[in-house]
DNA sequence: CATATAAATGAATGGTATTAGTTTATATTT
DNA sequence: AAATATAAACTAATACCATTCATTTATATG
């Protein structure tokens, strides 16, 4: 049932990982990855659906990392704790992982259920964490919209030397943490406009 | 000292833009590129050097059509109303090119003065419409982050199916710009119109 | 009209992903 | 233990891609 098991799906993600985080998703071809892995290309396809389906592997295992980071940071807290411990949880999975990260944005072809999950479950993470607040539901969509925007856009800027002064960058974060923590207070009580 | 000019750098950028914004930056090769002037893909390195000289030519020009678009939308007015309608000429400067705004995202192996200095005109006219509000120069940098931040993690998550409704996305856009117009209100040490 | 100039080309190289068919090591069965 | 089935890994080949080099060729200039 498993003759020369010498490769695996887990390996080759794992591998392909490596490198995205240290030289980016484009440096991930077939190519070097079966180079490093001792292999010639061809025999990744016995594990992998090509180049299309190795980086779908490791959005999805960048997805369940970040959910596993997100879902860490906001256990056992509330409101504004738990916001401000999410957020900061964030950049970090970014800083440390910044390939694996990019390999999160993967948009597939035609629609994928399995990744469409994934990203529900952070979805429901942040919702969760976000009912504290008392908003109303379109509110509530607003306010996850405005978060992952200001996530991803802060941490994307920073990942392509957005920012000139590498020094104030953590305190601009909680600045703009502050901001919006803020904001969703002031538009908590007043439940109109 | 001009024989055989068929060719020029604004043909081959113009071209390449309008493939970027159709396909994406990523079908932005010199084959097809060759193919739609009707020329070999080699006489396309007489006017530029190579596939990195054309994105940055594609980032130039998507970067100075970005600074007078937000110039625009800020000349004449200030304050809130300035902060507003640069938010949403970005939007709207993403929404209706988003293979040119993909390639404003271009990071040169390296330093590249030009580049730096559109970013950083893109930049003064941000500083300038915030110096309304009374804030700090620390403060004032760390607006321009949020800013951008929110700005460009909005626009790339929209453009990348990011949010499932497609119907609630102007509204959602138009409460985070309040959220940050009135954190920008309040951590002032004055108020601002 | 001759010549210099630079644009456009063909040919070739090396990189990439991918497919097809073949070999081969292992697990299972006899 | 030997035979066989199975799937992993391979070789070979194809079709793209960017890029370089040497050559041709059209045009502007002397």
């Amino acid at each position: 049932m498993s003759p020369r098991i010498g490769l695996n799906l887990q390996m080759i993600v794992q591998t392909a990982i490596a490198i995205a985080d240290e030289h980016g998703v484009q440096a991930v071809t077939l190519a070097v990855l079966a180079q490093q892995l001792k292999v010639r290309s061809p025999s990744l396809y016995n594990h992998i659906d090509g180049l299309p389906g190795l980086r779908r592997e490791m959005a999805l295992a960048g997805l369940h990392q970040l959910k596993e980071t997100v879902m860490i940071a906001a256990v056992g807290r509330a409101g504004d704790m738990a916001i401000r411990e999410i957020f900061r949880a964030y950049l970090n999975f970014v800083r440390k992982h910044p390939g694996l990260y990019e390999a999160t944005l993967y948009v597939p072809e035609q629609p994928d259920e399995q990744l469409e999950q994934l990203h529900q479950n952070i979805l429901d993470l942040v919702i969760q964490v976000l009912s504290a607040y008392h908003l109303t539901d379109e509110q509530l969509i607003h306010a996850t919209r405005g978060l992952r925007s200001v996530l991803h856009g802060f941490s994307s800027l920073e990942r392509s030397n957005g920012f000139a002064l590498k020094e104030d960058v953590d305190e601009s974060f909680e600045w703009i943490l502050n901001v919006y923590v803020q904001g969703l207070k002031a538009m908590g009580t007043t439940t109109g406009a």
